[in-house]
DNA sequence: ACAAAAGTGTTATCCATACACCCATGT
DNA sequence: ACATGGGTGTATGGATAACACTTTTGT
């Protein structure tokens, strides 16, 4: 009768932006039966860290950073979904932004990359699921809520906010009306600088006024 | 090293209107440290069952019935929120429509009654904030999705529709407004009888046409 | 006849959308 | 001077919100 309970597990689908492009962090497996796949990484979480301790160590594993934006997705609790044991995981989704961020792997696995969202292997477990709800409730709470600082520098010019929410909604913005909507949010501050790498009219850069999330009407 | 793990739960926050009152379902707790107190029923995942099967195994056992909304809410993964054991609990929170159903306590509970949610006890674990985050849900999902239906009975008066929707979000709604929202919707058929029970004027009573999860702008 | 809830339309306001030109800079 | 992205305002249509009276029934 020992042991007659299932585990439970965390795994993260980590988003960013590389190369203008929404993406999502993947490692690739090196044990059987999946070996070679890609999956979300993730790990079993300890008899004494709580599940939310459990994620931020494992995004600290992986991307080496902290302070990120991390929610709870959904718990996954089919019985086989993992065909070697019995796994509930909780999955969790991060927004960071990539610019300072290199993927580190590990000895558990061959490698770990970025991919695009919409050009994603085969995943192993239920994980192409997940990526699916993963990248659904990104896309809705981009439009009630205030996360997208997660993916963002720490200034940023208004056209590169656009773009962002362009790349990740799939569909172009009105610019003049973009930014009606976001000035009159009142989420960003003027830093008074001017983005100079650009070999054009210089923009102003902007700066989150907090960086904590809150639902609010967007687009 | 062997069952150095956490356990998996579900707890089920059952919502009903009860009395012109919403209500949630809660179960009295037999055994220390929480004798007497109040809580949401649960209990653990057994090693061959998914956890949504062992919410729908939980929600027959106290209600005796089957086939009513239930959808997850979220982990509660906290290492101390059961000071016994190491308990990782997936929520859930389903619809009924009580008039038809009987609570059925058994051996393990001292009573499970029905209490309008904000005249609740002060509950074990994490159960009060669970409650919370249970209603906040309930009141959203109400505005955007049509699972209103998980609460009425076959055929009811729009009336009786429009008492629901204000119980819930507390607050009065234009009854002319309301109606041509609902209408506009699409979602209910006359059944073509009328409510008889009342000794004024009989009311039109309708049916949803499907009662299944959807997603629509209602209020 | 009266009490009580059922049923029904119109107007005003707000918000989302569509749309085009001048500006500041580096080369 | 010119090429490039930065920056700005207005007009329209659709949805939401406010609002009051007539109808149908049982007693």
């Amino acid at each position: 009768m020992k042991n007659e309970h299932p585990k439970v597990a965390v795994d993260l689908v980590i988003f960013s932006i590389v190369d203008g492009m929404l993406c999502v962090a993947l490692i690739q497996m090196k044990k059987k039966p999946f070996e070679d796949m890609w999956a979300f990484p993730g790990g079993l979480v300890g008899l004494k860290e709580s599940v939310d301790a459990a994620a931020k160590r494992d995004l600290k594993e992986k991307t080496d950073i902290s302070n990120v934006y991390l929610e709870q997705l959904y718990t996954a609790g089919d019985v086989d979904r993992d065909p070697l044991h019995r796994v509930v995981s909780v999955a969790y989704f991060a927004l960071i932004n990539s610019e300072k961020v290199t993927l580190k792997t590990s000895k558990k696995y061959k490698d770990i990359r970025w991919f695009p969202v919409n050009k994603l292997p085969r995943l192993a477990y239920d994980h192409s699921e997940m990526s699916k709800i993963a990248l659904a409730r990104l896309k809705s709470k981009l439009e009630y809520t205030n996360i997208v600082y997660g993916l963002m520098p720490e200034s940023f010019t208004l056209s590169h906010l656009q773009q962002v929410y362009e790349i990740i909604l799939g569909r172009k913005l009105d610019k003049r009306n973009f930014r009606k909507k976001i000035h009159s949010l009142r989420l960003l501050k003027k830093t008074g600088l001017f983005d100079r790498k650009t070999t054009r009219r210089p923009a102003s850069l902007y700066k989150f006024k907090e960086r904590k999330s809150k639902i609010i009407e967007i687009l």
